[in-house]
DNA sequence: TATGAATGAGGGTTCATTCAT
DNA sequence: TATGAATGAACCCTCATTCAT
């Protein structure tokens, strides 16, 4: 056993190592985001990566291990790729079309990172006992998100008539459709879909005024 | 083998196969929506239903079959529960509250077949070779939705500049969400978040004037 | 899953599961006896019982439940080859001697079922984890050998002065070297080993007088 | 390829080469008496070292090589230990006592060494083919307690009526059932223990009068 | 000398499926 | 109709061993 990732007292990663770590990564994300989770098997991903099943097992301590390592590579990446993206922005709408639009072109240049990631948690829901993923990363993605609403919110950027936690979902929701469309309609145009629901989103959350018929005598 | 459902050329079927089927249906989704599509091996459905293995592949082609009547049966007794809900609506703001406020409650009552449908969508995405499920169900979910938005749109019940495809897929993201977390937070309210779903998705398509900024002088 | 021996609650067996269950086990046991415990796999097993490695699997939970059928089966069977015999004697000597006589008499007998669990008790020893044997069983046979020994020295029929419990691991010790010198030695006779053994630890158990040297002048 | 123990041809060992060969040999025999036989692999061994896996295969032609090497060591301590203790005695008796005490004094004094060599020679056992431990270097250590058995008993140390192979191997069967017990029972008082056994087999062999009941007219 | 890296066989187990009864 | 029985493939994992560095 080698890798003891997600807990203290981590060796320092030989070169070599971290390459075939990588390889490996990317060979399993690879063939989650082709073949779907449950179809992901150490041996199909070793095919993948052109090696042996057992190198798999000689760098990860077991296949949650890998899971988890492709789960924190792919959350820190979008993490990294989004925030300085969402910080440059002041408004409430601004962050928010920021957030939406900088996270689906984050989907779009790394589409199979993210359809991986996908197939994990939604898979990873079920599963009582051998838990890949804590709750907390779960739901971080929502609560982050629901965080910035409500911050916005309370500033009078959105309206205030809004569950910031609702809106949070729903946008979440709204994101996370795409990784699975993106794999059976290749030649979606995210940009586009991504100016939408930023559009959308600004509708749904903008403070705005009474209903337009009400204006109407 | 006995059944073929999907496809043609299937006889009538006694009163005693339709109840063993619905009884085993009826188990299959009790077992994903608890265990998960992973874990709901034929062995573990039976065993909920006190009846034994063979008996599934008696009265089904393969778990393939089993799978599709069920997200068959889910989806006409889905389509059942709101159809009459949404037409009973003349509105275009009418029916999408409708839409979104019928399927919820429809989770509601029936969350374990909601869940279980979900996760078969989400599993059966990746797998390339053994189709369980045929693009055009994935697809109709959206596309009567999108449908219905577009019909609205044309006649002025909703503001004109919004995609209805992006529209209806956000509007299922939003939905969709609601099974998963729902396994994870069995107390969700869900008629509030239904009531919530409703107001947000129908600021984001009413007709409105321009953005109120702009009103002020 | 079919099997539970063990804890209680285990249904009625077939009668042709009763007989592939057995048939397992004496594959087993003769598995065991010819290649040793390590050697002994389930695909081993099944070979030898010229079926598929999945049969095991379908009549027993695991191989821990294999082994511990394997073991109370024998441990069963030896106690009602022994016990009758035993009780037959009213005199500790004379209980003693069917003791080991007939001990060694069913080895003869049933040689590599008492091989094989000589092997399963040697190899569960070092195992932490996975506990394949409860103390007690381990325990057991010396225990209510060394209480055969301390009744009849109560009462005067043996010598007061050994301690029964070393007496009765000593005899333990003496018997269990049988099984593997069996498989080395085939040809050893086992009725003269018994005799010799019986006269060894009548000899050192039995009330006598003072060392013969101190009755000398 | 290095080493080749056991058999012609070795070459002169340098120092250095030694000692990492001893500090494998005593990583592995603590390994085996921890963890068993079975759970013995050369990664633990290495772990347990703290050197890498490779320099066992560097070092030994093999496990079983190691293992060889393992037995011989012992084995020599145990005879250098005993055998001056045995000499100094000159009557049959003495010298059972003290093959008995010493041989269980070294026991306690290395009982990891004792333990490892016992789950050695059980596990070693059963492989027919690769053979680990030669025939004569299991027997070897009955066979010379029976020729010593059997001297004592020609010149009439001992009583002329019992098998010497058959007292032999009782005796060892005796002392065998030490290091087991010795692990699952770690406060066991081995000296009480073998003076109880060198009383035990001091009776089964002493040269003695008619049975007491014969003397009573 | 020593190491990390990689291999491939084999371990036990689960599973969808088939088939005789 | 329904069942129990059996299969064989695939699963993840561990292991002794080999080899380039």
């Amino acid at each position: 056993m080698r890798s003891d990732s997600g807990s203290g007292g981590q060796r320092e990663l030989t070169f070599i190592e971290a390459a075939r770590r990588a390889q490996i990564v990317t060979a399993a994300i690879d063939t989650i985001a082709e073949a779907g989770y449950g179809q992901a098997s150490l041996a199909r991903i070793a095919e993948r990566a052109g090696i042996s099943k057992g190198v798999i097992s000689y760098h990860f301590a077991g296949k949650d291990d890998l899971i988890r390592e492709i789960v924190a590579e792919v959350l820190a990446k979008g993490q990294a790729y989004m925030l300085p993206r969402i910080l440059a922005e002041s408004s409430g709408a601004g962050m928010l079309r920021a957030y939406i639009e900088s996270n689906l072109a984050f989907m779009r240049e790394h589409r199979s990172h993210l359809v991986a990631v996908l197939e994990i948690f939604l898979n990873a829901r079920g599963e009582a006992g051998s838990r890949v993923l804590d709750e907390t990363s779960l739901d971080y993605v929502v609560t982050s998100l629901e965080q910035l609403l409500a911050h916005f919110q309370a500033v009078g950027d959105f309206r205030p008539d809004f569950d910031p936690q609702v809106m949070a979902v729903a946008i979440r929701g709204a994101i996370e459709q795409v990784p699975p469309r993106l794999a059976r309609y290749p030649d979606l145009d995210v940009d586009r879909y991504a100016r939408e629901l930023a559009a959308l989103f600004d509708r749904a959350t903008r403070p705005q005024p009474e209903r337009p018929e009400e204006f109407r005598p």
